[in-house]
RNA sequence: GGGCGAGUAGCUCAGUUGGUUAGAGCGCCUGCCUUACACGCAGGAUGUCGGGGGUUCGAGUCCCUCCUCGCUCACCA
């Protein structure tokens, strides 16, 4: 691209619509979002490397305001390190989503009037992967709508070939370590996926059910055991009644028999002290082992039979070992019907003491909320416990931190009563377990490569129906993205550990603890040293976003009216630490007011100073000697050193030294509304609102002090474009290229520019700042009396009670002109006052200004505020003085304190002195 | 039920190791179309820092307690 500044006229009004698309073009062409491996510093290079690899989002998925936030969030941080000068890698891709996707497919045949099974496996497969080859690039599409600046070239996928191969490595290796074995135990089971679930997928929540008391009768009639259940439907499944060993109640019953209702099946009245808890229920517990967890174990500890009545679609069924216990017209009932049918028929046999109202926790599928049936099953699982200690560790020595900090506590907790890992789900899309059976000699053979046939004795081998938990591939992400399992590869080398992590709480677990674990299983080392969790999208009730509720907000519908940088800049200025943002579906106008206004500003900002620095290239600032520097200059070039300090301050440190995070680093950073909030201060309130209107007489007066003026706004737009380049990427390179600064100063994209460093040539001036003190007192004495905004006015400056005359004097003289144009206020330098009666303005260097108001100022009015600012002055003299005749302050309240409060007591005095004589102009006596 | 967190201006949130006049954005009120911007400019109002108790010379900040929300984990059938 041309390096002049731009000639064209910028509009008047800024379009995003019609520049976004071709400025990202530009950079993609440009090449400026890839990563080169040889610049790292792990490959000899000279760059440090700062990566972030993308949540993946599902294959299917469509982008949402989740999306929105959470890519946004990535992009400031890369393009912040970017500019930074490390070698940044943002790695983008898509996650298969077993469960999610297998599901959009079956629908589609649904709508066909077919089933999965109709079509056979290979053939729902390729169905699948075609539609996968043909929608599943629309998400990483859409994210490039919203300035996302990854690096494509690495886009991944979790179920490509290389990613595969990771996957099954990953399988072997730990089942050689011993950490992956099959497992016969009840597990969650999802009747309308028709898949098992791993715990953290069939999730918790409160729900109003019933206790149900049935009675069995003891088999020699000698009476009942009343047992208590939320789900009688699974007394058909029975084996037992369990009772407490110490239990007075029952203990004369252990070892008797029961006959099963219904079922009329004999049962055992056995003791057991670990699963019965005596004051819960009727102190009697019903021993279900094929459908129920603590069941399955009590079973196992007493060696009972385990049948199994519920079909996989969760209708009543007779399996394994029920031989005939569900009778006949219960067959094929659903199992919510059937507890209806089941309570009715136990009313019929008398055998229903009493129906309690109960809370309790159910189980439901985390993808279609479908209640989780226990189920008697084989799956394979991974061994967690030896995992997570090196998790759990890497978080406790601070190589990982986690952001907001209360999550660690989570994180920890979770890890610390960690069970295992389901990893096997009853699915046709994702990876198929690398496990072959032999029917022939029942070897089992996990292989890294397909086998046909058994390496035992030859036998035909038969895979593993299966498929494994997407998780299991995710966690994989951070190494497996970067060629994993390949030591050699030069991604891996370069890039690995990354750095930052940035997703929603809701995956800890699922996703982010399991990578963390899977980086030190594989690697040897933790996958990255950050964890940056961000708040929830909502709306105005505080629900969080979903298309399902209708209260979502299409983040290309917010582009489409405001642009992209108006969408970033709303959502990243709105994001406290950990906090949710909170938007209005139903008033996209109101929502994103914050970043259509700022947007708006900023080109008028541009509009303005482009057009009166001109298209000359200006002076870099280095050429510009002190001495030609007035006030102004000075100030806003230190108003700029303090942006830079606290966007610094907001975002970093970027990593920790040495790997380890320092207690004083350990929770700073990666405060994006503080730093967006920094940068915007100084481009609005400071640049645009101060120096701007100072410099406007300035340049239409031509010479030196005009090419002074330009050339320190030039470097301070400059400057403020590239603070807020990761924001706001697109208006801020649209304004940057047509700066009119020195080619060997700049680079082609401000997107890599450097960024800014303070300058310690500039330190606070505190001239200027008297000189706004006085115009903010004008101004507001202005709107006291209800001037007419375009009537001058006239005013002295009365330096004789301050102790800074002379210096006062000199800069009311030389800033006059720009006091006066903004206010409209003439002030007039001598030094004398005046002698007509008026408003007096106390200005803190002991200076007044006089303003003669004569037939406008209310003398009574006037006194009133006065004296009631001299009272509230005085309350607080009295108790600052108070303090410090206090021996218990001043003795024991650090030095620096204790003086400050002198300091002040002085400044207060003073104050109340001007206050005091000016009480006695104005009220009289 | 276990663990954790939060309650500060109408709303969303900042408030560093306790330091004494508690801040920002948005919203609200008043006046202005001042030749970059009304998506703007200027000015303004608003808080017993959830309640109560305590430690301290001093508490939004530390301790106790209560109340209210939220998150997270959990086999009480």
């Amino acid at each position: 691209m041309t390096q002049t500044p731009a000639q064209t006229e910028l509009p008047p009004q800024y379009d995003p619509a019609s520049s976004e698309a071709a400025l990202y073009k530009e950079w993609l062409d440009a090449g400026i979002f890839t990563a080169d491996p040889s610049r790292s510093r792990r490959n000899g290079g000279d760059r440090k490397p700062f990566v972030i690899v993308m949540p993946p989002p599902n294959v299917t998925a469509v982008l949402h305001m989740g999306h929105g936030l959470n890519n946004t969030v990535q992009d400031v941080i890369i393009r912040w390190r970017r500019m930074c000068g490390d070698e940044a890698l943002w790695l983008p891709g898509t996650d298969h989503a077993g469960i999610a996707t297998q599901n959009v497919i079956e629908k589609q045949l649904a709508g066909e009037g077919k089933t999965r099974f109709d079509l056979g496996r290979d053939a729902f497969v390729a169905r699948t992967t075609g539609f996968v080859s043909e929608t599943g690039g629309t998400i990483l599409e859409q994210l490039k709508a919203i300035g996302s600046s990854c690096d494509w070239t690495r886009t991944a996928y979790t179920l490509s070939p290389e990613l595969s191969k990771a996957v099954r490595e990953a399988f072997v290796q730990l089942h050689e370590r011993g950490l992956i074995y099959r497992g016969h135990r009840v597990i969650h089971w999802c009747s309308r996926c028709l898949t098992s679930l791993s715990d953290e997928e069939a999730e918790h929540s409160e729900e109003t059910g019933a206790l149900y008391h049935v009675s069995y009768p003891l088999t020699d009639g000698s009476g009942s055991i009343t047992i208590a259940t939320t789900r009688p439907e699974t007394m058909l499944a029975d084996v037992a009644v369990a009772v407490h060993p110490d239990d007075e109640r029952y203990k004369h019953l252990i070892g008797k028999t029961l006959t099963l209702p219904i079922a009329n099946v004999e049962i055992p009245i056995i003791a057991d002290a670990e699963g019965v808890d005596p004051a819960f229920g009727t102190g009697a517990v019903k021993i279900t082992p094929a459908h129920d967890a603590n069941d399955f174990e009590m079973g196992t500890r007493h060696k009972l039979p385990m049948p199994v009545i519920l079909s996989p679609e969760g209708t009543m069924a007779n399996g394994v070992d029920a031989g005939s216990r569900v009778p006949s017209e219960l067959l094929g009932i659903d199992r919510f019907e059937a507890r209806e049918r089941v309570v009715q028929m136990l009313k019929h046999l008398n055998a229903l003491v009493k129906i309690e109202s109960h809370t309790h926790a159910v189980r439901h599928c985390y993808r279609c909320d479908t209640v989780v049936e226990p189920r008697l099953s084989d799956q394979w699982f991974v061994k967690m416990k030896p995992l997570a200690e090196p998790a759990l560790q890497a978080v406790r020595d601070r190589k990982i931190r986690i952001l907001p900090e209360r999550w660690e506590a989570v994180y920890v907790n979770w890890l610390e009563g960690i069970r295992d890992w389901n990893i096997s789900r009853q699915l046709w899309w994702g990876h198929r377990i690398p496990v072959w059976y032999c029917d022939a000699c029942g070897e089992v053979t996990v292989s890294r490569d397909d086998i046909a046939n058994c390496p035992k004795c030859g036998g035909p081998a038969r895979q593993d129906e299966d498929v494994l938990d997407t998780w299991f591939s995710s966690w994989l992400w951070p190494f497996s993205t970067l060629g994993w399992p390949n030591k050699e590869s030069v991604d891996l080398k370069a890039f690995y550990p990354t750095d930052d992590l940035v997703t929603a709480p809701e995956i800890l677990f699922f996703w982010v603890a399991r990578m963390i674990m899977g980086g030190f299983a594989f690697m040897g080392e933790a996958p990255f040293h950050t964890v940056y969790l961000h708040g929830t999208v909502r709306d105005m009730k505080h629900v969080k976003m979903s298309k399902s509720l209708g209260n979502g907000i299409d983040p290309l519908d917010v582009r489409a009216l405001f642009g992209t940088d108006a969408l970033r800049y709303t959502v990243i200025a709105g994001l406290g630490m950990g906090a949710d943002v909170m938007l209005d579906p139903t008033d996209l106008e109101k929502s994103f007011a914050p970043g259509r206004n700022f947007v708006t500003k900023l080109w008028n900002i541009g509009r303005f100073l482009l057009t009166n620095v001109g298209e000359e290239t200006v002076q870099p600032l280095d050429a510009i000697s002190a001495d030609r520097l007035r006030r102004a200059d000075r100030w806003i070039l230190h108003r700029l050193n303090e942006a830079i300090a606290e966007c610094d301050a907001a975002l970093g440190p970027a990593r920790p030294r040495d790997g380890v995070w320092a207690e004083s680093e350990l929770r700073s950073g990666l405060r994006l509304s503080e730093y967006t909030e920094a940068a915007r201060r100084f481009v609005w309130n400071e640049l645009a609102d101060w120096y701007l209107e100072s410099t406007k007489s300035r340049i239409a007066g031509g010479g030196d002090d005009s090419d002074v003026a330009r050339a320190v706004l030039a470097h301070c737009f400059d400057s403020a474009l590239r603070l807020l380049q990761p924001i706001v990427p697109f208006i801020t390179d649209m304004l940057w290229r047509r700066l009119p600064i020195a080619a060997e100063d700049r680079g082609d994209f401000v997107g890599r520019a450097a960024w800014p460093q303070r300058n310690e040539k500039f330190a606070a001036e505190p001239e200027f700042e008297l000189v706004r003190e006085a115009i903010n007192a004008v101004r507001q004495l202005r709107a006291d009396y209800s001037l007419p905004p375009g009537e001058r006015i006239h005013a002295h400056l009365d330096t004789s009670a301050g102790a800074n005359g002379s210096r006062d004097q000199s800069v009311f003289a030389d800033e006059g002109e720009f006091i006066s144009r903004i206010t409209r206020c003439e002030i007039s330098a001598d030094g004398t006052g005046g002698s007509e009666a008026g408003a007096t303005i106390l200005l803190s260097s002991g200076s007044k200004i006089v303003v003669p108001l004569a037939g406008v100022i209310d003398m009574e009015k006037e006194c009133r505020k006065t004296k009631a600012e001299l009272e509230k002055l005085q309350n607080q003299l009295t108790a600052l003085e108070g303090r410090l005749d206090n021996p218990g302050f001043t003795d024991r309240a650090p030095a620096n304190v204790v003086a400050a409060e002198r300091q002040k007591q002085i400044e207060w005095t003073a104050r109340r002195e001007q206050l005091t004589q000016k009480v006695i102009s104005l009220c009289g006596s």
